[in-house]
DNA sequence: CACGAGACCTGTTCGC
DNA sequence: TGCGAACAGGTCTCGT
């Protein structure tokens, strides 16, 4: 389930609780238990449990596509990849049936990391800076301003939307937020980053910045059986609506595969470079 | 630098 | 009903 919207739904709900749940904000991790080790990225699994004992959560954020939690004594980075979630509960017994990572708070909540594909990971970080300083701009911080990202697009050869994907370029789009912001700026996805304009590459960082919001705003999308938060899902107007008509022209939505990604446009909307 | 393919994984859905 | 293929929100690595 996880792009940025979703990835900051989800962080939003560590600190606000899930249902019943009052967040883990200001508690302290009494033990973690491990069911699937390469789940842990760094340091081992058995350091990783040893480490995360008694320390407290300092603050709960979200850069990229992680969720990051500082703790009294380090940084965890949770990457949810393709299938995971985190869930709030205060069973003694793992939460739900795809549990990999568990941690127990002083006041007996549990935060499982579920994640049914085992693609995620988690760090744990004296200097998160190792990973995040990897990552390209936030898109929808204010200092990325239009220049600045025309000026990085501008020399790039690549197609729109591998850049797009490219998360050294932009951090936190995916596969679905990529092919809905495209369209919104009626940009075909094969397009040439070194052929946009000025004013094309304005419309997309806009683009970009209202589907994400529009995303955050309803929570994120659930698609299918792993995250049922959201329901931006109701609302694409491009992705997996394949045949179906474009809610802008109804000119029939067109799927192709790029870089093993379905891609999903409106050929009349979007034309081809 | 850019691209494509394969790996990592499990579960659901679709076509025959 | 059964069964294999295709497909799924991501990213890393390797070969060209």
């Amino acid at each position: 389930m996880p792009e940025l919207p979703e990835v900051e739904s989800v962080a939003r709900s560590l600190v606000s609780g899930q249902g019943v749940t009052p967040g883990i904000a200001g508690r302290s991790i009494t033990k973690a238990v491990v069911s699937w080790a390469r789940t842990i990225a760094e340091p081992s699994a058995q350091i990783f449990r040893r480490r995360i004992r008694g320390q407290q959560v300092v603050a709960v954020g979200r850069r990229a596509k992680f969720v990051r939690i500082d703790l009294s004594g380090g940084t965890l980075l949770i990457h949810l990849r393709m299938s995971g979630d985190l869930i709030l509960g205060f069973s003694n017994k793992a939460l739900g049936t795809h549990s990999r990572v568990r941690f127990y708070f002083d006041d007996g909540q549990q935060l499982s990391f579920n994640d049914p594909r085992k693609f995620g990971r988690i760090w744990l970080l004296a200097d998160p800076e190792k990973l995040l300083s990897k990552l390209g701009p936030e898109p929808l911080d204010t200092s990325l301003s239009s220049l600045h990202f025309y000026e990085q697009l501008h020399p790039r050869r690549r197609q729109l939307k591998a850049l797009l994907l490219d998360q050294s370029f932009i951090a936190g789009i995916g596969n679905i937020y990529a092919d809905e912001a495209l369209h919104a700026a009626k940009l075909h996805p094969l397009t040439l980053a070194s052929l946009i304009s000025r004013s094309q590459s304005n419309a997309l960082l806009a683009s970009i910045r209202e589907v994400l919001k529009e995303g955050i705003r309803r929570n994120g999308a659930s698609i299918d059986w792993v995250y049922q938060g959201g329901d931006f899902q109701n609302h694409f107007r491009v992705y997996q609506r394949t045949g179906e008509a474009c809610p802008r022209c109804g000119t029939p939505v067109e799927r192709i595969v790029l870089g093993q990604r379905g891609t999903h446009f409106c050929p009349n909307c979007q034309p081809a470079p």
